[in-house]
DNA sequence: CGCACCAATCTTGCATACAAGACTGGCAAG
DNA sequence: CTTGCCAGTCTTGTATGCAAGATTGGTGCG
């Protein structure tokens, strides 16, 4: 268990939804979880600040980052652009990477019909990683994967209401696409998905930065109290 | 001075081609020069290391990366990608930005009157860094500015010939091509530009595993002697 | 002369100790 | 009741110590 796996795990954990953005990452507590002294948590810890996965507050602890509305929109912006592009430059496929696009497709389709919701949310993550390695980009698969878990903690942070129903059924219609040879529309069909992905988040925070606090608090079984007016201030 | 401020230094000096690829940084060195423990160097390798910028052998030390041609492409690939389609999916530029990318122009043409070869490579590599901030994407910037330190390795470990000039020339055009709003144009000589960077190469090791070694032993004054052909290990 | 072996040395890997800033809860003064 | 203060506690920041693998240079044997 060296610091990389532990890195790793800390990944795996944001792509499956099972660790919150703001969430807590003591040094001693992750030392305990992983039997091992805090040195390597720190060094697992740094290594994700360099990819900016979590963050520090100096002496006060390491968290999981909470994108802000700009970066939300810089990430989507950023894997808009290098999923499109990769589409875009993409050469034929290679029979074995169709392959295993369709191989993960199955996948996706039986974590649907199960109820592991955070193997669900991975496969769907995973997906845009996997299609940049068949198309023969490791160095941007590894990009993606950090910035695919940089949008799952958007969409957990935005309430994001997307269904993972379309999500899948969007990526089969890019893979059929790419069968066909048909890079055109594949770049379309990518450039379409990511768009609702994007579009599903809960937005209005925008406007009013105590929509997160009004919406944790807001009383159980009704609806978030309305954020009051501009002019609510001077009354 | 913590430990973001040592790989940003390490950084810095690839970027202006101070360190070659493959040197070694050992931890007890930077630590004598930085005036720090060890673990502080530690925690910068650890970071730099994540970001693909240094490797560790185990219980052997830590060197800058040494980019196959396998990487090599990659490497390119991406970058093309990431600024093509940054490019494409741009805005109309603001002034301001368009102001600043003119400034930089004018640094680059000064660091080509000059004689710091340094500030040259950095100024030539900061320009597409520049590009994406100035296009509104701070995550890709940091990004290109990784994979830029990257190519810079590639340029000295596959001796690249390419000339600063017509590079400067090459950014020049671009950004005339944005200023005049046209970024089709745009996009096409940067798909241009980067290509001549990669064609700049010489990639004559891919059948030679020695070029290197022959290269760097290569009696003074002569050109590097020919590689044998392949017959020649059974002669 | 060549080769295997071994000790000395160097380097990283990891844990731990201690320092110092940040937060919390209680307490007392207003 | 509110507010300011202070001690206690928690957490990270940094240095250092020791263990263990890797390398190197020398030495003795064949």
């Amino acid at each position: 268990m060296n610091s990389t796996d532990i890195a790793n795990r800390i990944v795996e954990a944001i792509l499956a939804q099972k660790l919150q953005p703001g969430a807590r990452l003591g040094e001693q507590a992750l030392s305990l979880l992983f039997d091992c002294s805090r040195t390597l948590v720190r060094e697992a810890l740094m290594q994700l600040a360099a990819r900016g996965i979590v963050t520090v507050s100096s002496r006060r602890g390491w968290y999981v980052v909470q994108p802000s509305q700009a970066e939300a929109r810089e990430a989507f912006e950023a894997r808009r652009v290098i999923e499109m592009g990769l589409i875009r430059s993409a050469k034929p496929m290679a029979p074995a990477a169709l392959k295993r696009l369709t191989e993960h497709l199955k996948e996706e389709q039986a974590a649907l019909a199960g109820n592991d919701v955070g193997q669900r949310s991975y496969l769907l993550g995973d997906f845009h990683v996997c299609l940049a390695e068949c198309l023969g980009n490791q160095l941007l698969a590894d990009t993606l994967r950090d910035f695919t878990a940089r949008t799952t903690l958007i969409a957990m942070l935005y309430q994001s209401t997307h269904d993972a129903h379309q999500s899948c059924a969007e990526h089969v219609a890019i893979v059929a696409a790419l069968k066909a040879g048909d890079t055109a529309e594949a770049e379309r069909l990518m450039d379409q998905h990511i768009g609702q992905v994007q579009a599903a988040l809960n937005v209005q925070a925008d406007t009013d930065p105590l929509a997160e606090l009004r919406a944790a608090l807001a009383p159980v079984g009704r609806p978030a109290p309305p954020a009051p007016g501009p002019r609510a201030r001077k009354a």
